[in-house]
DNA sequence: GAGGGATTTGACCAACTGGTCAAACTCACG
DNA sequence: CGTGAGTTTGACCAGTTGGTCAAATCCCTC
């Protein structure tokens, strides 16, 4: 093991290596459903090696986890409580549709995660994700209240903007399946806008 | 092995109670995780035993899954096209999320096979499910057509039921850490209804 | 209640998996 | 260079896992 000094050249290299492979392996197969072999095939690295950079292949998951939980919740911190209401939850549902796009293999490891009773991620959970959902959502209370946006449950409506904009990253196999040659990706930036703007705009 | 003429008293009595420990074990673990050993714990039977009514764990998997899929798919078999059309939706949506809070145990099934890339349902999921989205994308679409409902993309519109209706199961964790004493069930068949209504409803 | 098929299981096996370790090798730096 | 810390790996280990098998037990039927 190396010293806990400032990492080598080696050292920041390799870890970031094996973290990306560690990534394309967990998303599809979960943590237990990888194999620390599987990772060290990807990262072209032998499994001692990686053992030497992560005590364990738990610590590499839970490495992986702490360092995309922060990206993964950057969407929802941009919501501006200044910001023009409507407009504000239509961008933060477009970034969210965006991250599942572009990053559909985090998507994919909450997901696995997730679904599986999140044994090794609750506690990130339960404080960095609840404080943020329980900020933004006074956020929303206030513009329900002030009657910029419909009123409807604030937490459900986050849920549910969660889950339109991963399904098409989680349920990607599906989705490409029943569309056939189009892209989901085509139809669905509008297709949520749309969504949104009916469901939350003020009838008056 | 069994004959295979018809089933005795006890293949019948043992075939469900695997099925049923089988269910309980794969919707936690996915295929991968899971072992027989857990399996024949939880349904009080021996490893070896399992293996005389199955050939294989592998079969065990798909003999759970192609039992499952029809009741999972029967929601939205009836949609009627002959009905009043917002109303049919809006019924489906809430059929859709009664077998979430019903039948989580399932939806985490087919989720955790999907989010892993489905390689064992694929087939099944072309084309049976296949079939009946285009069906009931067709119905859709002449809905839309005649004014009865607003003009979306029927595909993403079912997509967007599948999700938000399931993403109450196989989320369930995250969302109940969240909600804290509030049953998410509580608020979401109002949040779902108010949502849909004011999507789908014609202007005019 | 005896015979034979159906059912059950303890013992076992080969493959796999996470992890260890000592020895070998590489590299930065004086 | 040379030397010591940093890096790499082949060989290995113990525990787990899917699956087999022969022997034992159960249960239906005549």
């Amino acid at each position: 093991m190396p010293k806990d000094r400032s990492p080598t050249r080696i050292q920041k290299k390799n870890r970031a290596t094996i973290l990306e492979a560690a990534l394309e392996v967990f998303s599809v197969s979960g943590f237990r459903g990888a194999t620390v072999d599987q990772i060290a095939t990807k990262a072209g690295l032998s499994k001692p090696n990686l053992l030497y950079y992560f005590p364990s292949k738990e610590a590499m998951f839970t490495a992986l986890l702490s360092e995309l939980l922060d990206t993964w919740l950057d969407p929802m911190r941009e919501i501006d409580p200044d910001g023009e209401p409507l407009e504000e939850i239509l961008a933060y549902v477009q970034r969210k549709l965006q991250m599942s796009r572009d990053y559909p293999r985090e998507s994919r490891l909450f997901a696995n995660e997730i679904v599986q009773g999140a044994p090794r991620m609750l506690e990130a959970l339960s404080t960095d994700l609840r404080d943020l959902l329980e900020e933004k959502s006074a956020v929303l209370e206030t513009w329900m209240a002030a009657g910029k946006i419909n009123r409807t449950h604030p937490k459900h409506l986050m849920f549910s903007i969660w889950s339109l904009t991963q399904h098409y990253a989680d349920f990607d196999v599906q989705v490409r399946m029943l569309m056939g040659e189009e892209d989901p990706f085509d139809a669905a930036p509008e297709f949520l806008e749309t969504l949104y703007r009916q469901m939350l705009t003020p009838k008056s």
